[in-house]
RNA sequence: UGGGGUGUAGCCAAGUUGGUAAGGCAGCGGGUUUUGGUCCCGCCAUCCGUGGGUUCAAGUCCUACCACCCCAGCCA
């Protein structure tokens, strides 16, 4: 019996399997309690919402727990900054942490724990270079070599291990290493490093160190202290597993030691999840911040206008293995859409307006059509949105020599307004260039509301605002755009707007538009979900918007007609 | 040439002690529809990296091989 049996969507893995069984033998007592370890030395990205949707779920389905700590010993990288936002982020996802620690907070007790070692003979002081070291290493097919330093007394390793704490030598003079085996057929057992000198100052510790221990004796340590049980990374940790094990047992410390389980991260297709990459995208500017919507970074998509509902959507449904594998782009803009779909108050926009005149409308009269928000969610309520003689359609809602399939407005072909008439396409006004200004069209008044009692139905139906009352917003909509190539180049587009969406479209777009930089997320019904800047997701390859359904739908339309 | 991992459809991924290949995404076909959206229905692995073997029966066991990923930071 366990906490998945009750729903049959919970998708099994080889985590859940291990935990169960950990159950069944009261290898904890029953607990779970897992940890999501950031080092701040960056912001987090989808890659990250993977692991922290797996060790907070874990958690919540097994009433368990779940620590946030940032894994901060290298001073030289991480910055509050970081701090700051991974909190933030964490947060959005919708996620709340049992507790917050920081390795630097286990400075003391780690550095206590390093002594032990040297006084149980399992760690020595090496006076070698950082070359040396390499080079004694050995390589994957031969043994590495002994250290001369190797045999010290450990009243003599504990002197220098003290007085390089105490800041008695240069960076990089002495390591501490921890003594195990230099031809282990595992790199990582060959005498790893403990400890290295590094006057730096730490964000959190400032200049109290200059010492700083390694991963792969914090990590660890770091779990136990915490109580761990599960302690969950990704599969280039599985070498480091043994070490693990090693400094725990060795120590003896921690009857009740958690175990390491390494699983597969995420690949995505068009989409660079690489913390080195994305940092070299906000340094050379590339991009304008680590929470450019372009980035797949959680702020990024965040601002991007993605819930946070259809990231955790996405990471359950991906599931957890150990095999390498690259998720398609398009399962998360599923995710994106469903939550959308449900959520997103439906308006009318024109982006690219063409006027459409109705000839037969009284000409200074202006009626009010009671327009919902969503339409199969009454909840969402309805607006009213002027109507008049003088309209904006959407340009590509109108081709003068259609081809088929193509169910919008053509010359001579009725068809509905939104909400509102029945219009007819009579006249097709050019300017001297050939190209279209104007269309003119009579409505038919007895289908007021956009449906006929005559029951003649009509195959299109289209977007449109009143020229009287539109409202225009500037906005910046980056197309087709790869960052590596071309950064700067995005689209501006001017959007007529009713006034009466201008709220709505103003919540989704205000954050944007005050950075005069941003995509914007606005959900314009004809246009799918979702636009803002949808189109792009920093892609290493080219891409096309899937999110922007009509022009997907109109591209595939174009394409069975050869 | 060492060690640690992984290989099930275009992409993810279930598959518990061997019993006759879930589900999702993508795609294709059809229906509903005041969004070319949503929703609904149908189709989409004679086969589980490959070759042998055990068995009445193998994705599941044995064996040999192949492919890919990770490891030689005083990064995490």
């Amino acid at each position: 019996m366990n906490q998945t049996d009750d729903t049959n969507t919970v998708k099994q893995n080889f985590i859940r399997l291990r935990i169960n069984e950990d159950k069944a033998t009261q290898k904890y007592e029953g607990r779970v309690h897992t940890r999501f370890p950031p080092e701040p030395n960056g912001y987090l990205h989808l890659g990250h919402a993977k692991s922290i949707c797996l060790n907070f779920g874990l958690a919540e389905e097994y009433l368990g727990k779940c620590n946030l700590r940032f894994d901060d010993t290298n001073p030289s990288k991480e910055e509050q900054e970081y701090v700051d936002a991974i909190r933030k982020d964490v947060s959005w996802l919708g996620f709340h942490w049992h507790e917050e620690h920081y390795a630097s907070d286990y400075f003391e007790k780690l550095y206590a724990f390093a002594e032990k070692l040297i006084l149980m003979g399992k760690a020595y002081v090496d006076d070698q270079s950082a070359e040396e070291i390499r080079t004694t290493r050995g390589t994957l097919t031969s043994a590495g070599s002994n250290s001369p330093f190797r045999e010290r007394s450990s009243a003599e390793n504990l002197d220098l291990f003290r007085r390089m704490k105490a800041g008695e030598f240069e960076d990089g003079t002495r390591v501490l290493r921890a003594k195990i085996d230099m031809s282990a057929p595992n790199m990582v057992m060959r005498d790893p490093t403990l400890y290295r000198i590094k006057r730096a100052s730490h964000h959190r510790t400032k200049d109290t160190w200059c010492i700083y221990p390694m991963y792969d004796f914090t990590h660890c340590l770091s779990d136990a202290l915490e109580n761990i049980t599960h302690s969950i990374c990704t599969l280039e940790f599985e070498n480091n597993r043994e070490l693990y094990d090693w400094v725990l047992d060795t120590l003896e410390d921690f009857p009740q030691r958690p175990y390491q389980h390494e699983f597969a991260r995420l690949n995505l297709t068009y989409t660079i999840l690489s913390k080195r990459k994305l940092i070299q995208l906000v340094e050379e500017k590339q991009v304008c911040g680590w929470d450019d919507p372009r980035m797949p970074t959680i702020s990024g998509i965040r601002r991007r206008g993605y819930p946070p509902e259809a990231v955790r959507d996405f990471c359950e449904r991906i599931g957890v293995a150990k095999a390498n594998s690259t998720v398609d782009f398009a399962l998360l803009e599923h995710c994106v859409r469903e939550q959308l779909n449900a959520s997103s108050p439906r308006v009318m926009g024109v982006l690219n307006p063409l006027k459409l005149i109705i000839e037969n409308y009284p000409e200074n009269q202006v009626e009010e059509f009671d327009m919902p928000y969503h339409p199969e969610d009454e909840s969402h309520g309805s607006r009213i949105v002027p109507f008049s003689k003088e309209l904006y359609i959407e340009r590509e809602d109108f081709m003068e020599e259609p081809p088929k399939k193509f169910f919008r407005l053509a010359p001579g072909r009725e068809v509905r307004l939104r909400y509102a008439y029945y219009v007819t396409c009579t006249e097709v006004i050019k300017d001297s260039t050939g190209k279209i200004v104007e269309i003119r069209c009579t409505y038919d008044p007895k289908t007021k509301g956009g449906w006929s009692e005559d029951g003649r139905k009509v195959k299109g139906t289209l977007h449109w605002v009143s020229a009287l009352h539109a409202i225009q917003a500037e906005v910046r909509l980056y197309d087709k755009l790869f960052i590596e190539e071309n950064p700067s180049k995005a689209e501006d587009f001017t959007a007529c707007i009713n006034p009466e969406s201008v709220k709505i479209i103003k919540a989704f777009l205000e954050p944007a538009l005050a950075q005069a930089q941003a995509g914007y997320a606005c959900q314009f019904e004809r246009l799918g979900y979702f636009i803002a800047d949808a189109a792009d997701h920093t892609s290493e390859k080219p891409v096309f918007n899937r999110t922007a359904t009509l022009r997907d739908t109109w591209a595939k339309i174009n394409k069975k007609q050869g």
